[in-house]
DNA sequence: ATAAACTCCGTACCTAGGTACGGAGGCAAG
DNA sequence: CTTGCCTCCGTACCTAGGTACGGAGTTTAT
């Protein structure tokens, strides 16, 4: 049922992304672009598609670019160690983002608590914060 | 003790920030460019100082120049609902961001964790997860 | 067989938030 | 009065991850 190959507007379709990302991704090194015939134009197989699904997954789990194409190199699945431990560094910069976000909501939720509370209107706690650096 | 005006220089120094950095924001509409006498160079004070440190700030909490400058809109302290309602909107954006972090984070530990029971190194699941989207 | 749709290829552009460069003029101290 | 920073100004460059454009060749459908 999967077809043989197919071109690169098709095989963009199947990974959900534009004709121009796969072209991208060819230029940065993530995907090979396949030679092109003399008679024709170039034609990509599921596997191409897999890889670009595999970016496009491993993006959704915060992998940048140029740790996916690490990741690549790894393709063949013998090479568990290395891979977990990408995936356990980017785990590590993932909670320190997550305890960023959180310093930065507890900030922000004071001083919309602050404003709440400020009748009266004498001068604004939030823009008062943001001018006198002491507390935050 | 505090000096009239300085110049472009010693603003940055100020500030903490390079020179190129308070012309970049003057170019963007965060801090306006102080007319140049016929004779000499342009002159800044303690307001601008204290406009930067504020931008600084705020971009500590998450806010985009584009949100500071609307923030810089309220200088004058009079506007607490609107300051209050931008800090809001951030604060929920703050709040979804980590919420996508987390989720992110419970996918690679669960994935380093089968990666760490793979005895035998028949395929590692890191690499098996990327490549069949189906979980994730 | 011809028009529509697609590919190929290079290059330019986009956001965000700056940094770097280079020449011309100003300014202050020795 | 000259050496050596500093300012001014425009422009180019940077990362990250693409998107857009345009002309020429190819393929597909009618």
């Amino acid at each position: 049922m999967t077809s043989e190959s197919f071109t690169i507007g098709m095989l963009a379709k199947r990974a959900s992304v534009n004709v121009e990302t796969i072209r991208f991704y060819q230029r940065r090194g993530l995907l090979v672009e396949p030679a092109k015939p003399l008679q024709g134009v170039r034609r990509y197989t599921d596997r191409d598609a897999q890889r670009v699904r595999f970016i496009k997954q491993g993006q959704k789990l915060g992998f940048s670019l140029d740790e996916l194409t690490e990741l690549l190199s790894l393709e063949d699945g013998q090479h568990c160690r290395e891979a977990r431990d990408i995936a356990m560094k980017k785990l590590a910069s993932i909670r320190e983002r997550i305890e960023g976000l959180r310093t930065m909501e507890r900030a922000l939720s004071d001083l919309v608590e602050s404003c709440s509370q400020n009748t009266g209107a004498v001068s604004c706690p939030i823009i008062l914060a943001f001018l006198g650096s002491s507390r935050l």
